[in-house]
DNA sequence: ACTTAATACGACAATTCGTCGTATGACGCG
DNA sequence: CGCGTCATACGACGAATTGTCGTATTAAGT
């Protein structure tokens, strides 16, 4: 029940949740797939009801339409990934991962100060 | 082919070659499936070429039997993955996962230090 | 009651992964 | 030379996953 990845169009399902919540699954299918095409209200449906199994998505099934929303913000299920990650290659802790990246210059100079800041607010807190 | 995911088997034999390297495939046949099992000798090879195939592992035909390393460090690997992470999920940028992470206690107090010293690290050296 | 739309879900092709089996080639030894 | 041993190459298979569709069932509105 942990959070396995989610696949492109999954994924895609999920940006447009992220971006307007809760919704019905016609509007989702409007936005995936162009204008009026019939068939794909099945796989709008079938891609909801594995996103729903997977827990990534609840429904509410209000009539007349069933309400689709997501359960986890963007955040949320970024950090899970990259704790997952972490998990299975560092035995758990980030500081490693983040220092290549800092090292290898992948994180720009306007972000390491966004992170610094945030680093300072979060030490004054524990304090 | 960029850096597509590891699979678990993969992932097992990366960390092999990242604890030493080079390798012949006997002696990781021998470290992933207990002492003298006989079948398996053609799992490695078959998981050896496809990981030579993603780019991952090269090989040195060095007679009589080759020798495989890893391409690329674990650091760089789990680096690739997060940006690609952060790609999918945050347009390229990392702050924001990191800010999660951050205000959501990921990062224990000592790795938040760390990290800090990284930071005015990485600053200084830009000045 | 009939038409329309929504939901549930079985089925399919394509892909990936871990696995094995077999074929081919190199080497050494009697 | 003929044989056994070991390494590599690779085809094949079953399981799982993903995106897709089609069909059946249920609910709604007129």
């Amino acid at each position: 029940m942990n959070h396995p990845q989610l696949a492109n169009a999954e994924l895609a399902l999920m940006e447009l949740l992220w971006s307007r919540q809760p919704r019905c699954a016609r509007e989702l299918r409007e936005q995936l797939y162009g204008g009026a095409e019939k068939a794909q209200h099945g796989t709008v449906q079938r891609l909801l009801q594995r996103l729903e199994a997977k827990g990534y998505v609840k429904r509410d099934l209000e009539p007349p339409v069933h309400m689709f929303s997501a359960t986890l913000t963007r955040e949320s299920y970024a950090s899970s990934q990259i704790e997952s990650l972490a998990e299975r290659l560092t035995g758990g802790s980030l500081a490693p991962l983040l220092t290549h990246l800092i090292d290898a210059r992948k994180i720009s100079p306007a972000e390491i100060e966004e992170l610094r800041a945030l680093l300072a607010k979060r030490r004054e807190a524990d304090a």
